[in-house]
DNA sequence: CGTGCTCTTGAGTGAAATCAACACATGTGG
DNA sequence: CCACATGTGTTGATTTCACTCAAGAGCACG
């Protein structure tokens, strides 16, 4: 088995007040998993014996109904921890955790979660921040669902996603992962006939560009407009 | 000033693992404030200068949106904390607090939430596990609020309060504090018409009875077969 | 080169919002 | 004590947004 090496964490914020040996313990104690996109990480409901974190690629959050409906929770991109619920008193995941990309990560067993809270500096403000911050989104998600048209929420959605995993191109801002009409439809509460009408809207009056399972936004601005 | 009674304390699970001498010394550091009926105990966006456990009432936490509706979030049941969400990382309150009915409250400065994660037994894990059982409500808020149609949701809604603040009567079980219609179609993303309609026919066909600001559940069965 | 995803677009439908009017209860101040 | 304002709740009529149903086109991959 090859040696991890220290500065895959040692850029990460939420390691950033490790020094050297505290952060080749960790990495010690870590397993590297590959996942292909479209593969399952974890599922809802099972046993929670392990927590990751993500170094390259993206994860969907994603839950089911009891109806079988899909609706993504959220996505988290490179540099985060995920299946971390048993911060929060959990034993078994509250979502299932799916690749959106090609995922490289680095998994612990459980048991090793409390003790790294409890001894690492920043580590635990890291974690606990990182749950705060996903805590605002669900309840931003909450109100959008709650007040807004699907046109605003569809808005907001696509500005989320290029705030939080946008790459620049030529032609604007581009959602960094392969992104379905059907994706957007289960992350809005919508409908994918719907989304493509939309798109198609938007693509017309040159606020986006969008091609199969990519979407560019080339007028963020536009898209303000139609978010309220 | 009334030194306050430990009693007040021991029996609440979050200071279960906690001796006399320990609940006297939070106690001690406590601020004893009663909230009529309606008040606002702290705004959203305000700096989080005190954190709260609620001793007798009930809390409704709230948010609005830059168009000026209001939604609610959730509602505390007496025994438990608000205002922590500087455990999270946020320097601001994520939401407003007003009572739903008159209210007791103990608080303290914000500055000894962390003294008492990292001194006190079992506090932090009460702490994080009542954040975790309010991520895991909202998560499923957000699946309702994606998936369902209004019935559902006002059913889900109505099984919840009379789960989590429900007193039993002669009639049924009846929801402990005084709920409006506008109440209720700002914790489902509805109207209050809607909401009037849908407890009209549910009172017709005996599921519940109504009447001003007090809903009783009289058949909680039938209330489960309009959830899904 | 067909088979399965993904995406588009039109037509019809329905759930719930909006608009509108009124009834009734509660509390307040003259 | 009454008059009035305010808050709450009901119910009907109308409208609209977005879902459902339906069909087909384009692309990608084995």
């Amino acid at each position: 088995m090859n040696k991890l090496d220290e500065s895959l964490l040692a850029n990460l914020p939420l390691f950033a007040k490790l020094d050297r040996a505290q952060i080749r313990d960790i990495l010690d104690l870590a397993t590297t998993r590959r996942f292909d996109a479209g593969a399952t990480v974890f599922e809802e409901g099972e046993a929670a014996e392990h927590f990751y974190l993500l170094l390259d690629g993206y994860i969907r959050v994603v839950r089911l109904t009891p109806a079988g409906e899909q609706i993504i929770a959220l996505h988290i991109p490179s540099g985060h921890l995920f299946g971390i619920a048993a911060a929060l008193g959990h034993t078994t995941y509250p979502a299932t955790s799916v690749t959106a990309a090609e995922c490289l990560c680095l998994s612990w067993p459980m048991r090793h979660l409390n003790g790294f809270l409890q001894s690492y500096t920043g580590f635990s403000d890291g974690v606990y921040k990182t749950v705060g911050t996903r805590v605002a989104d669900m309840n931003n998600r909450i109100l959008e669902l709650a007040t807004q048209q699907v046109e605003q929420r569809v808005a907001n959605t696509l500005l989320r996603l290029i705030n939080q995993t946008g790459r620049k191109t030529d032609d604007g801002i581009e959602i960094d992962f392969p992104i379905t009409r059907q994706d957007i439809s289960e992350m809005t509460g919508s409908t994918l006939h719907t989304i493509s009408r939309l798109l198609s809207a938007w693509e017309r009056e040159g606020t986006i560009k969008s091609t199969r399972k990519k979407i560019v936004v080339t007028d963020p601005h536009k898209l303000v407009l139609h978010s309220s």
